[in-house]
DNA sequence: AGCACGATTAACT
DNA sequence: GTTAATCGTGCTC
């Protein structure tokens, strides 16, 4: 996707995102999902997001310009994707918080240790961990040339349908405040079943 | 300098 | 349903 599709109110863009493809080259290795799940994270003013805190190093990415990849580190272990959204010197972002394998099975089942696929890439910090994604790539230009993540439409640049696209709240903001801890950013695509996905996006 | 907690996950009972 | 793992970050003293 070109850098105009992330330089949207960050709502839209979460909810666009649903139905395209996330794609990682690691090596000479491509591995690529559907997302399928995506939350927004908008401003200083928004209690849930990060940068409440104001511009910090962590935050710095935030306030960049879109396109790039916003990447933390959380529970002394996990890393989350996001991609930073909107004009730059506003912080926003998208979190991506659930794909559907479609290339790279193998290297993604050794990655989770050979646990079943359903369980591969349905939450954000094992998404990272399928797709090879660390703190090394904070501040990743996901829209250059060549780029080694990125995303992309589908075969005929569009995503994949979903059937429905429903909105809840985000989730783990138990300690936010309200109205932030219960604002519908939250994103989850419903598609046909596995086989039907996977012929639709053919390989 | 110290501390509480986190946009979570996996392994328990 | 409950809890340990494990450490960077931002806030308080």
């Amino acid at each position: 996707m070109e850098r105009a599709f992330f330089n949207r109110l960050t709502i839209d863009v979460a909810r666009d995102l649903i139905g395209m493809r996330l794609v990682r080259i690691d090596g000479d290795r491509r591995i690529s999902g559907i997302i399928i799940e995506a939350e927004a994270y908008r401003g200083e003013e928004d209690l849930g997001c990060h940068a409440k805190a104001g511009l910090t190093p962590r935050t710095r990415v935030m306030y960049g310009p879109p396109g790039h990849a916003y990447i933390y580190f959380t529970y002394g272990m996990h890393w989350m994707l996001n991609i930073v959204t909107e004009e730059e010197g506003f912080a926003a972002a998208v979190l991506i918080r659930a794909i559907q394998v479609v290339e790279g099975h193998d290297i993604v089942a050794q990655r989770r240790n050979h646990q079943p696929p359903h369980l591969w890439t349905n939450g954000p910090a094992k998404l990272c961990q399928a797709l090879n994604i660390d703190g090394s790539l904070n501040g990743y230009d996901i829209c250059q040339p060549e780029a080694v993540l990125f995303v992309e439409g589908n075969p005929d640049n569009r995503p994949i349908l979903p059937l429905s696209v429903t909105s809840t709240a985000r989730v783990g903001l138990n300690n936010v405040p309200e109205p932030w801890r219960s604002i519908p950013w939250r994103f989850v695509g419903a598609f046909k079943t596995q086989t039907d996905t996977e012929r639709n996006v053919g390989t």
